[in-house]
DNA sequence: CGATTTATGTCAATATATTGCCTATATGGG
DNA sequence: CCCATATAGGCAATATATTGACATAAATCG
């Protein structure tokens, strides 16, 4: 209760300016994700892709997810729960972007891969991609974009703790 | 497709160089956000109160809200769509925290205010908040933090414009 | 080899989020 | 006064997100 007798805007302690940017930092981070996924999606309305299947897909396009991964490995790259991956990938499924198959070396897995379809999509979205970064990094130098990264890397680093 | 014939790694264009930290902080905004909320609900799990929540009792909380705010003013002020409050407002109201007033001058409008027990709930999770806001950004200078809200308050107006 | 632990995936319930569409109320010009 | 338009809120459909609970398969330990 640091701030009941605080003085906003005449006195302020550096203790309360602290709490008040930490509030700012994290509604801003809280409006900025929104409008990601709102700016995002809109901007890729045209293929019916999401952001959330965005990043899945940008995740199996990787060298490294070549012959496919798990669902659980999805789950822990993108930081999110197996069972929210589970409906992105069926739906992504259904639309026949990528398939599953059954791992033959661990029968509890099944291999994640980019179909022929889900390599094209990749390929069609990258240039949309690429022009949504420029609008919404417009103005930002490259040692902006290195600063707010290294912020949001110290950041995110901080929360997985908790 | 600036990637194409880029050599990873070893000579880098900057323009390949842009892209990728781009890539980056899109995808650390979108982890970040998530573990925000996974890890901030839990900080006021014995409150049974999510993020969201708190993000509209805080608004409601402000002076400038003494007398109420709208659905639409919420809406506008968190920068969400107005069906989206309405729902956190409804559930908010089912636990007492706040009740939905007509407005006398406009029969379309209602006021929402926090009640009686939503302010004592707002008084019980700020210590809460506090403590979660100092873990978070632990090891963040007075310099860290404003160059942090700096870049996202530069990222969110430059997404509002799309 | 059998029992416990661990990993994987799925089902269910709940809370955010979006867009699209609808009704009711206010406001403005003819 | 009346109709066109704009604004406020609500209903429905869909897509993310979480946690909890469960079944099954694999790994590990005694």
């Amino acid at each position: 209760m640091t701030q009941q007798k605080g003085e906003f805007g005449t006195e302020k302690t550096r203790e309360a300016a602290l709490a008040e940017i930490a509030n700012r930092i994290f509604f801003r981070l809280y409006q900025s994700a929104n409008m990601m996924h709102k700016t995002g999606t809109r901007a890729l309305d045209e293929f019916g892709v999401t952001t959330q299947q965005w990043a899945v897909i940008g995740a199996l396009s990787r060298p490294q997810a070549e012959d496919g991964l798990s669902v659980g490995d999805l789950a822990r790259f993108l930081m999110v729960s197996r069972q929210n991956i589970a409906g992105v990938v069926t739906r992504l499924e259904d639309q026949g972007c990528l398939e599953r198959l059954r791992d033959s070396n661990d029968g509890r897995s099944r291999r994640i891969r980019l179909s022929e379809r889900g390599r094209e999509l990749w390929r069609a979205i990258r240039p949309a991609i690429h022009e949504y970064y420029d609008e919404a990094l417009a103005g930002f130098s490259f040692e902006d974009r290195t600063a707010l990264l290294t912020g949001l890397n110290r950041l995110l680093d901080n929360m997985k703790r908790l």
